[in-house]
DNA sequence: CTTTGGATCGTCT
DNA sequence: GACGATCCAAAGG
């Protein structure tokens, strides 16, 4: 081996098979991974589930196929962007064979590389840790659209694209779980996972 | 600090 | 025609 430091393993994206469980069960599991586009790069410190097979209410899915939701029912690792609020993208990561319609979405990441990148996209943000602390508010930072709906984050080798990375660092032995955000139905289902203690998150955990 | 209301338009009924 | 898997600024304590 070349290098005298050979205890962190090289970033590598996540395989196809990552994204192949139920979302309840991958969403926990993508938490400490690096959302990558570029130079600019994100540690995922908050997502939710939202579940395929009619049990799940809250789901853009819940009421079968639409043409807004299509990608839902496609492959596994493909990215479903949504618009919402007539003016807000939100990113979600498609989990299962294609034909069940689950998928994760990212509600937060804190920002590791490419800060200056994304001030310049998100000229609202007050502080860094605004930056990317929401489903909403990542998508304008890593210049994620509609146009991107669909797209693959494991095949390929495309320079620049968006990708999910792990870099060693593993998910939290013990996530912090809640109930999901801003949802009408299914507001009581506990499928919102946080890293603890993170500062980074959309909004913190109910203290106790 | 918390709460409230406005912005703004694609999607589905 | 109603409603968002949101964000932000302004107002209130």
């Amino acid at each position: 081996m070349a290098a005298a430091t050979s205890g962190r393993p090289r970033p590598r994206p996540l395989p196809r098979r990552f994204y192949l469980p139920d979302a309840r069960e991958v969403a926990p599991q993508l938490l400490n991974k690096v959302l990558v586009k570029g130079r600019r790069r994100a540690r995922i410190v908050e997502v939710e589930a939202y579940v395929g097979g009619g049990i799940d209410p809250g789901s853009h899915a819940f009421g079968g196929l639409t043409r807004r939701n299509s990608t839902m029912f496609g492959p596994p690792g493909h990215l479903y962007v949504y618009f919402t609020y007539g003016m807000h993208w939100c990113a979600n990561v498609v989990c299962e064979p294609a034909g069940t319609a689950s998928a994760v979405l990212l509600r937060a990441v804190e920002p590791l590389d490419g800060l200056e990148e994304m001030r310049s996209l998100r000229p609202r943000a007050r502080s860094d840790l605004d930056l990317c602390s929401g489903p909403a508010k990542l998508c304008q930072a890593f210049s994620i659209t509609g146009a991107d709906d669909g797209s693959d984050l494991v095949a390929g080798v495309v320079a620049g694209a968006l990708r999910i990375v792990d870099d060693g660092t593993p998910p939290p032995d013990r996530p912090t779980a809640t109930t999901r955000i801003g949802l009408s139905a299914g507001a009581d289902l506990p499928w919102r996972w946080l890293v603890p203690g993170s500062a980074h998150v959309s909004r913190r955990a109910v203290s106790r």
